[in-house]
DNA sequence: TATAAACACGAAAACGTTTTCGGAACGTTA
DNA sequence: TAACGTTCCGAAAACGTTTTCGTGTTTATA
């Protein structure tokens, strides 16, 4: 690559002094029309833009967000980063993106990396496995040193940093309250480990729906799927039973489009025997037959409420309460819940 | 945000030099026993790590990857990152991903921040306005500098730079063939508007198909899809017709799940009446009904290929020729094709 | 004509690091 | 004791920028 234009080159082209060419180019009144006019002439012949590790070393700040999500090819992560970039850019920050794979200790060399001065704030959701392992050392490190810190989505009530979540427990509360309004008496929980926050939040919301309702809990109908385990043959002895539930809340879209699938293959009609929701990160719902119903969960949204935070937490002079933001669900309904009878 | 420790700190501290400190810490030789010990417990104590952006400007080297893509939020160029991630921090660097959104402009600013010394190269799949507007001296002006760039996906052939492609003739030729194979007479094309080069070439596999197997071409069956204007109304018009086709090939996964989704309506038989093949970038095709077949484009390899190919480029001390990676295409053959009869 | 203001520019510090070179202090050897 | 080698450390340059504070020259004012 050939050596870029700098400000010393330009100098000695001309015979002044750096300051001058700096001056120069940002149209100072202290250096004169004449020999600002060629120097920007010659600057800009050249291309010269100012290089932005020099002024990032010199500013101590990188206008450079960091972003450690568990996984990348995702629609609702995906759909995070998307919300959490387009507010970036409007601010004049750039997002740098590192995925720890579920992994602890990726995520502990991804704090590593990032916090050697490369970004200016990070936002963070946790990985399976840290969750798991409730080691959370290299977040209380950066937390100690007032580094700017929003989790979302996956977070950790302990931790005091900013934070993000959608409403959990409302929108299965909803999703639930939904199915038993059509009818549902035996309504199947598939949802993840407990470890996994929002899997325990939803599982919360449904519980409380019940409850409400009147109907009584019956743990052997609540499912708790374990990612690295094989997920068709999991959501099978859900269906293949000699009752099944005549209804299912899914706590993702995998799971829902698994049990419609699953469903379908034991011949069951849905939403008649059977009615499926499912909390959506994707585009699949749309396209089976019957369509899935979802409890949408503006990841967008979600994204951009994070940069905000983040930015300003990065740009505040002085020290703020921590704030957690809540964003609101709601329901799209569609056929695999839409009882025809 | 507390101060970070540095060199100049831990040095005053024990009434040393920077060299010294910095000597220390790197288990230098010319470094006593006793200050060496002294100064490393010191630095340890409170969690000195070297500022990343004093060593990039030394250093002139970023380690870092900026990548620019059309969307995020697509399986595909998601898959796509993803590769490129899992390479770059194998390798040791970091990766900064814009967007373009399909957006010249935004493009243009992308590139402008990215190559003012933020990153050590750049992977790009071009936005589909800069395709249309054809106009690429953003490019040319990095490529004059012999700036390390890697083209991937929407490539564009003129330009001086390692390129990363799939087979999209070789694709597209397949799954017309295995179409006509499978009795197919009258295949319609769902593709994309002419510049986009990726629509094209995959005509250009299925205008090769129909040939070698002597079935004459219908300009008529050849749909050119606006993706601004509504996917559900156009792909309506290839199907709600007198003689609808016997076969759809489509050019990615959106058009084929909505074809499928639209013959259902007009109470097609899949396949018997209508087969239909897209090239995929997601999770769609396995739960629609039936599932549909798809052309593999293993986004992940050409995310890993376009990564090893710019960080080759950027450690190479010489300049050497140009590469253009193909991958290869294979067919996912599901019941969307298959035929029953 | 002496003094002040205006103009045009340069020197140097600062951001945080690494590395080369030089040098003082001490010990060893002929 | 003169010459030489070690050992241990500091000064300074380099990466590229911005900004403060001089400073010398010219022009205007009293």
């Amino acid at each position: 690559m050939k050596p870029r234009i700098t400000l010393k080159k330009i100098a000695s082209e001309f015979g002044v002094s750096i300051s001058t060419v700096s001056k120069a180019l940002k149209d100072s009144h202290e250096i004169s029309e004449e020999t600002r006019e060629k120097i920007k002439a010659f600057a800009d012949y050249y291309n010269y833009k100012p290089n932005s590790l020099a002024l990032q070393l010199r500013n101590q700040k990188t206008s450079v967000i960091g972003v450690i999500i568990p996984e990348i090819v995702h629609h609702f992560f995906s759909t995070v980063i998307d919300g959490i970039e387009q507010y970036a850019t409007k601010k004049g920050y750039n997002v740098m993106v590192c995925v720890s794979n579920e992994s602890y200790e990726k995520e502990v060399s991804n704090f590593s990396v990032l916090t050697n001065g490369s970004v200016d704030g990070l936002i963070v959701s946790i990985a399976r496995e840290t969750q798991h392992k409730n080691e959370y050392s290299h977040f209380e490190g950066l937390i100690k040193d007032d580094f700017p810190l929003v989790l979302f989505d996956r977070i950790n009530e302990e931790l005091a940093c900013d934070k993000v979540i959608i409403d959990d427990v409302g929108g299965a509360f909803k999703a639930t309250n939904h199915l038993i309004e059509n009818g549902a008496k035996k309504i199947a929980l598939l949802t993840t480990q407990d470890f996994i926050t929002v899997g325990s939040l939803r599982k919360e919301g449904y519980l409380k729906a019940l409850h409400k309702n009147g109907i009584s809990v019956d743990e052997n109908l609540i499912y708790k799927i374990d990612d690295n385990k094989d997920l068709y043959e999991q959501i099978k002895k859900v269906i293949f039973v000699k009752n099944p539930p005549d209804a299912i809340l899914a706590v993702n879209e995998i799971y829902a489009a698994n049990a419609l699938k699953i469903a379908k293959e034991r011949k069951l009609s849905i939403p008649n025997d059977i009615a499926i929701i499912g909390f959506t990160d994707g585009l699949i719902s749309e396209f089976t037959s019957p369509p899935l119903s979802e409890v949408v969960q503006h990841g967008f949204e979600m994204g951009q409420q994070a940069a905000e935070l983040l930015i300003k937490r990065i740009e505040q002079t002085d020290a703020s309460e921590f704030k957690k933001e809540v964003i609101s669900t709601n329901l799209k309904i569609r056929q695999s819940t839409l009882s025809t009878k």
